[in-house]
DNA sequence: TCGTTGCGAAACTCAGACGTATCGAAATTA
DNA sequence: TAATTTCGATACGTCTGAGTTTCGCAACGA
């Protein structure tokens, strides 16, 4: 009985490097970031910016849209504190990480994906929307309901078309908005926007 | 002197065919249409498509990029009738027209290449915009000016985003929204979300 | 020390697509 | 009819990248 006994028992060998994985990660991340689709991916620039042999790819991978799926999953979707004073402040805060996540080239590149490669690869795309997208819609949503409850919002406010007013104006003006990054004070127009409706 | 002498003096030799023309950029658009990214159209694929030889892609367009600007510069943008009564109901007629384009298998793809490859194709992309995206949104700009002049919006609405607001509610259905088509009623329920706001 | 496994590098085979060239047939003008 | 140009088909050489294999070395357990 060894030391290190602890359920897997490891076997003889060298060990994997969990460096080269990083490397490869990242690599890979950096590449989509880079503005690259998944089809115009290629293992060996990956293999290549990692500074890796292409085995050590394949040995851990067996394609590339599985070492694609794997990369997504490992970006962290930390959603920010909300202080829960008041329904505007939580949005804007939401909305907030938003803006902060567009400016990141990494981020902008794999909404990009996520937006229309869909098609093509219905398992990255569900496992995406797992990880990234369905808890901000979640957290979205508590934030709205509570303000129902709370009478800061109207009690017949249908909370999907609310979020879609919401999240799709910031979505426009990633896509379709001025270049560059997005103004600072963007998501306090556009909470403030939809709270009070356009109608006089 | 020929009959037919206008302007363009015909060189010998057998014409150009107008079918073989039309028949490529149909493949074209329907390969785009069947989820094909620009990087994985191949020239092959659309000449077998097409029922025509490469020779007869490569004399007219020098290249895929060429190919597929011209392709989708064909999709026209009719846009709908504005009737000018309300702005409630112009507007709801424009979005009824994007629900209704989100249901063709062609302009839901074209506009996936028109979101994912700005970045890497953006020549295309700045036709693309010039002939699809700009004349809507002169369209409902017009409609909201219109409107805050009649006293229909309020005098102090931010125009810019009021169009985010509702052009952005209706992407968010289209991407991330119930699969399947648009509902018949999400145009005038968009529009009444936005007009009416959220607060109380 | 020895056996095992991972490492990066390089060579390899295989498939797909590019872009060009060539063919005989078809369409047109002169 | 003769000259010219396009047609679709096909073959060609080239390139890129996938995925595999081999190599000598490195890192680990026994």
């Amino acid at each position: 009985m060894t030391i290190q006994d602890s359920g897997t028992a490891r076997p003889a060998g060298r060990p994997r490097s969990e460096k080269a994985e990083k490397a490869i990660i990242e690599a890979t991340l950096d590449l989509i970031g880079e503005g690259m689709g998944v089809s115009e991916l290629s293992i060996e620039a990956i293999a290549s910016k990692a500074g890796v042999g292409k085995t050590t790819i394949y040995r851990r991978w067996s394609n590339k849209e599985d070492l694609v799926v794997d990369a997504l999953s490992t970006l962290k979707a930390p959603l920010p504190p909300l202080t829960g004073t008041s329904v505007r402040d939580d949005l804007i805060s939401l909305l907030e990480a938003m803006r902060q996540e567009s400016g990141e080239v990494r981020s902008r590149c794999v909404m990009n994906i996520a937006m229309s490669e869909a098609d093509r690869y219905p398992r990255l795309m569900e496992r995406f929307v797992k990880r990234a997208i369905e808890p901000r819609r979640l957290a979205m949503r508590d934030v709205i309901e509570r303000g129902i409850g709370s009478g800061e919002l109207r009690p017949d406010l249908d909370v999907d078309m609310g979020m879609a007013l919401i999240s799709g104006a910031m979505l426009w003006h990633t896509k379709w908005g001025p270049a560059g990054d997005l103004a600072a004070d963007l998501p306090e127009r556009v909470v403030d926007a939809a709270l009070a409706g356009m109608a006089p």
